[in-house]
DNA sequence: CCCCTGTTTTTTATACATAAGAAACATATG
DNA sequence: CATATGTTTCTTATGTATAAAAAACAGGGG
């Protein structure tokens, strides 16, 4: 049976909607609050049924009232707000990064579906979906392998990402001066200075910054597959970094100045200087995450 | 329940193993045969068991002996030998690119599964699998969408594809002298020049012999993401080509000529006329799918 | 006629069941 | 003792069931 996750995430959300509004006032209709949410009108009923239970909101006649705001001891844990297939996804991260998995260790469906207290179909499901990261591969009939968090996987992602961002480094440079990117950019080199001020306290947010700023890049000449690699990429920094906390402010530190620098390089519109930078950054980023491999 | 595919077609593949056979002899152990066949002893020791209930063979302590050549009408049909999941694979496939399916249209997993006569979980998982090509998005909670077989998949496709090529065919160029992939070069130069000179008999021959061409290509410096884009490679050849015939001989014969013009320019070695040649070839392919796509 | 809510139908996420197939274990035989 | 066969156990492939969520349908009021 399905979990009620979407429920009571939209459940959360809607504290949040009711608590900018004051005791006495009337709730946007069903179809407003359902876009708000981003869920479905049946949900949306779910939640206003909820809310009413509760006694936050009184339903009228074809309106719903704030009766008392709602408290936040109310809110469900977020542990209950994730799908079973997130949870299966952390609970594998987990098993790949920490455990000592080594490299050609097989992946059996059933043992790890009852490792992690979940069923087999998800497990699977999970499995299949993850293949695209270039870290599993199926045997038929036969289960699965693991081949290894290896300092050759970062090699060979830093290979690909070499190829996609010099691409798009440099159709971005020839992009006509009156394109909106170079307004974006501008911005993008502001929220880097920013951040690069007060890095001490907050080399935290880099990691969100450093996704954008790539996106961006890529995003000037769309292309499916680039944008499904960045996935790629994005997965290997968030979790391999979640649980390899070495040296992060420094790391951080480095890499946005590298970032500063390519941002220029792009302003300048020079090929060479963006290739220089480029390949800079990523050869860093490369030696880092192969560093912390080890 | 699962289908006994892997049986039946290991019982075929028995039946090619046992004409070799004459009337008297013995057969392999059931170890030696299931290391022929690819599959587990049970599955040997279940066609054995078909076999000998067929009057084919005779089991006598511990050794078994052919009694009678195998008819081939004894067979099963191929159809049988196929997996519910490669069986979903063709009918997606023909209902993708037969039907009049346009671009942005929802896929249904119910509504397929109907079609197909197939369980839900299996084209769900089918789905999943195939998300890895670009046709198709999934919306959390509401089904995929199909992305269209358009003119920008195809461009997508050969931006990435003419990245990786361009770039295995300098690292092939690079090998030393006694590097065995130049033997290697050599007969498939020869079996180009093979297939050219009887290419109105033959010309089917060629989309296999594409194939193997660029993964000896890519080969030479292994890198799983480029491994795993060739899959999207075949994929479009083969299921666009088996549906679109059109000019089929005259397109192999051009690809053969363009690949035979690369042979030679990575003999030479020389990076300039490798570059030209590829890319040659790859505009040239483009133009043809994009051609066929209308 | 449009938008809103009440109701019904359909689809998705997930668990579970089971035959086919793989793997592990046990025994026999040269 | 090694290798082959017989037996048992475990895993995978695939169908089915079901609550949650989405979508479609149906009045009703401004």
């Amino acid at each position: 049976m399905r979990t009620d996750t979407t429920f009571k995430r939209a459940f959360n959300d809607m504290i949040d909607i009711i608590r900018t509004l004051d005791p006495g006032m009337e709730l946007p209709s069903e179809n407003a609050l359902r876009a708000q949410l981003g869920v479905s009108r049946t949900t949306v009923r779910k939640v206003l049924a909820g809310m009413s239970a509760r006694g936050i909101i009184v339903s009228e006649a074809h309106r719903r009232i704030v009766r008392e705001q709602p408290l936040q001891t109310e809110r469900y844990p977020q542990q209950e707000t994730l799908a079973i297939s997130e949870q299966v996804e952390t609970s594998f991260m987990e098993w790949m990064l920490r455990g000592d998995v080594c490299p050609g260790t097989e992946i059996n469906e059933a043992e790890l579906a009852r490792q992690f207290s979940a069923g087999t179909t998800i497990v699977r499901e999970f499995l299949n979906r993850f293949q695209k990261y270039g870290l599993i591969e199926k045997r038929p009939n036969a289960g699965w392998v693991f081949k290894g968090f290896t300092a050759n996987f970062a090699l060979e992602l830093f290979e690909i990402r070499e190829m996609f961002e010099m691409r798009s480094a440099r159709l971005f440079a020839a992009l006509p001066d009156n394109s909106p990117v170079w307004k974006q950019i501008q911005s993008m080199q502001a929220a880097h200075l920013e951040l690069l001020a007060d890095i001490d306290a907050r080399f935290q947010d880099f990691s969100e910054l450093d996704s954008r700023f790539h996106r961006l890049i890529a995003a000037v000449a769309p292309n499916r597959f680039i944008e499904s690699f960045q996935d790629v990429i994005t997965m290997v920094f968030h979790y391999h970094y979640q649980w390899n906390k070495r040296d992060e402010r420094a790391r951080n530190e480095v890499a946005i100045k590298e970032h500063l620098a390519l941002i220029d390089a792009l302003k300048s519109r020079n090929i060479a200087s963006i290739d220089r930078a480029c390949r800079l950054h990523l050869t860093s980023a490369r030696e880092t995450l192969l560093h912390s491999i080890t």
